[in-house]
DNA sequence: CATTATAGTTGTTACTAACAACATAGTGAC
DNA sequence: GTCACTATGTTGTTAGTAACAACTATAATG
């Protein structure tokens, strides 16, 4: 298969895969109290610990103006804490509250065991090749970004 | 590894792949005359042919009343066109016209020779097996919505 | 100390998307 | 044939997604 086709061929399975999971992911998410982009801020924060704010937006791919306002819903909903830097006057130290972190791991499970009756009919070897292989594309994507 | 937690580490996988693809598809789309939406439902028409709203409402996961709005966009921008279906005065036929056609072609091509560049230095056996295991993912995660 | 750079917020605009209510047009039951 | 039911699209409304530009306040640099 020449170059061109097999990209196509990528590109047009990836698709398919990410309009599956958005649908999904809308319907696992939705029904707690937080929407996908807030539930993508908790698991940033999850995963990376305390953030400021740029930080975080840069992890998630958003503009920092888009990730204020994110942030600011999770606040109201106390689900995130925002901290004063001592050494910055001008940054701000983002951190789960304990119901975040709780709500968080609600809707992980939710997914995760989702994402495991998916995957019940498929070997777990394929899943293991599937896994290695999606990272490469990840990496491969990202580092054409950022140059 | 456990059950779950290859499903969680697959979850992660496919969630990051997600991100950086959403991030650049926003990138190369948008800046021709047409949002990520519209030109998803651009691709949808080309790949299945001319379809009535509710069809491709279903093809693109999406409510018929937000289908409506954004073929009514691809219309003011003449990318497509709206018939009546003969047999039943409530159907509409939407097809694309040339010009629609023409820009679906443009952004096509950008985008898969970004993919291209991108897998320029994956082995082109492992894109092959990428291939295989994410479309297998996406029937598995397809049937469970069917269900 | 003036200039420049950085961190985050707010104003604005456009897109994404669902749900509910609606008008209209076919489909059946009787 | 008419009444109830169903299906097709559209419109009203609301909420979420997301960028860009302009702004305030703070920090760093010369």
């Amino acid at each position: 298969m020449p170059r061109l086709a097999r990209a196509e061929e990528l590109y047009e399975a990836v698709n398919q895969l990410i309009r599956v999971h958005q649908f999904r992911d809308r319907d696992y998410i939705c029904c707690h109290d937080v929407s996908v982009a807030q539930c993508y801020a908790l698991e940033t924060l999850v995963k990376r610990g305390p953030l400021r704010l740029q930080a975080l937006a840069d992890e998630m791919y958003l503009d920092k103006s888009t990730t204020s306002r994110v942030v600011d819903s999770l606040l109201r909903k106390q689900y995130v804490l925002k901290l004063h830097d001592p050494d910055d006057q001008r940054a701000i130290q983002l951190s789960l509250t304990p119901s975040g972190e709780a709500l968080y791991q609600t809707i992980h499970q939710d997914l995760i065991s989702e994402e495991a009756s998916m995957i019940k009919d498929v070997p777990p070897e394929v899943v293991d090749g599937a896994l290695t292989l999606i990272r490469q594309l990840t990496i491969a994507a990202r580092n054409r970004l950022g140059s």
